[in-house]
DNA sequence: CACGCGTGGTA
DNA sequence: TTACCAAGCGT
């Protein structure tokens, strides 16, 4: 039986993660939601500084949204952030503040799909399912030497039906777990340690030869390169901040304000365009920051930034706007762009 | 169901 | 340096 060697091997060599040292659900939650297209070694600092400040759903749900999305800052995909929170206060409402255990319960939660739900069940409450995720598809997609593209349909369900033939029942947790390290140690995408993997002597993709070919990849096409333009307007120290829309691009974070350039116009056109939409403003330029630049997921960015004057009087404090000193900007959530901005800014004040 | 959603590490 | 990736989810 091969999961036995695949057992033993992740008693002698899996990783010592703080998540894995208690067995509270809650914990193994918020671990699953960092974890979500996230490596470990990034997630590390996040979780503890999460846990010591957001010990349970109750700390979580009784604290501001931005308080959350300010320790998540710097994570990514901040939807997780928003759905986390969102959840921990059902959980409290309706579950005294536990996580629930059912699969129906627990992908009704914001946040909890297919996946984290499966590994909730395992690893959290000892069911006998399959986390079927990254790791997962690519081992035994490899042990079973399957040429098929691992996202379609019918493949994922095959996957699991073969996983599921090999899962040993009670053991789900470390079974789960042992496949997650084993594909993040020794079955990695590229230059798999055949050599040391436990599943050697099972391995079909081994014995054929293919192993460094799966799994099936498609070729993707490089992202656009876009322009955008953003304004530091600020009145003695202070400086005006608005908040993103809830939804889409970095959602209920914080930053200056800006946005991008349509075809064929300036910097500065595209700049008082902006301004006059996002707060009816009409702002003189002053001059231009250093560029910066930035790589999100399906584009790359430039961008200029503009030091800004106006009649600034008439904008005052409201939901998605605000004025924070140079030495605030810090408490304030914000993405990686608009953060490198903030610290120019504090350089530039400084100087 | 294909797409949008962030960031930092690695070859 | 560019390209590709890393414990998915919601729409």
């Amino acid at each position: 039986m091969p999961s036995e060697n695949l057992l033993t091997w992740y008693s002698e060599h899996g990783r010592d993660l703080p998540w894995r040292r208690i067995s509270d659900p809650y914990a193994v939650w918020v671990s699953e939601i960092m974890l979500q297209q996230t490596r470990v070694d990034t997630v590390h600092p996040y979780y503890k500084r999460f846990m010591a400040r957001f010990p349970n759903a109750a700390a979580l749900a009784e604290a501001p949204l931005e308080e959350v999305l300010l320790m998540w800052e710097g994570l990514g995909y901040y939807a997780r952030a928003r759905n986390l929170h969102r959840a921990a206060r059902i959980i409290v409402e309706r579950y005294d503040g536990q996580l629930p255990q059912s699969e129906q319960e627990l992908n009704a939660l914001p946040g909890i799909g297919r996946y984290t739900a499966d590994a909730l069940r395992a690893i959290a409450f000892d069911q006998n399912t399959l986390a079927l995720e990254g790791n997962l598809r690519r081992v035994l997609t490899r042990l079973f030497d399957l040429h098929l593209d691992p996202r379609r349909p019918e493949v994922e369900r095959e996957l699991r039906r073969r996983g599921m033939s090999i899962l040993p029942r009670g053991r789900a947790s470390e079974f789960n777990q042992a496949l997650m390290d084993l594909g993040a140690l020794i079955c990695t995408p590229r230059s798999p340690a055949c050599h040391a993997c436990p599943l050697a002597a099972d391995c079909l993709a081994l014995r054929n030869g293919t192993q460094e070919q799966l799994p099936f990849r498609q070729p993707k096409r490089p992202p656009p390169l876009r322009h955008a333009v953003a304004a530091v307007l600020h009145e003695n120290d202070n400086f005006l901040i608005t908040r993103r829309p809830e939804d889409g691009l970095l959602g209920g974070l914080w930053g200056f304000p800006g946005g991008f350039i349509e075809d064929g116009e300036s910097n500065r056109l595209a700049l008082i365009r902006v301004l006059k939409e996002q707060l009816g403003l009409k702002v003189d330029i002053i001059n231009p920051l250093p560029p910066l630049g930035h790589a999100y997921t399906h584009f790359r960015v430039n961008l200029q930034p503009f030091a800004c004057r106006g009649r600034l009087s008439g904008l005052r404090d409201r939901g998605d706007m605000r004025w924070v000193k140079a030495e605030d900007l810090d408490s304030v959530p914000m993405g990686r762009l608009d953060r490198m901005l903030a610290r120019v800014v504090e350089r530039t004040l400084h100087d």
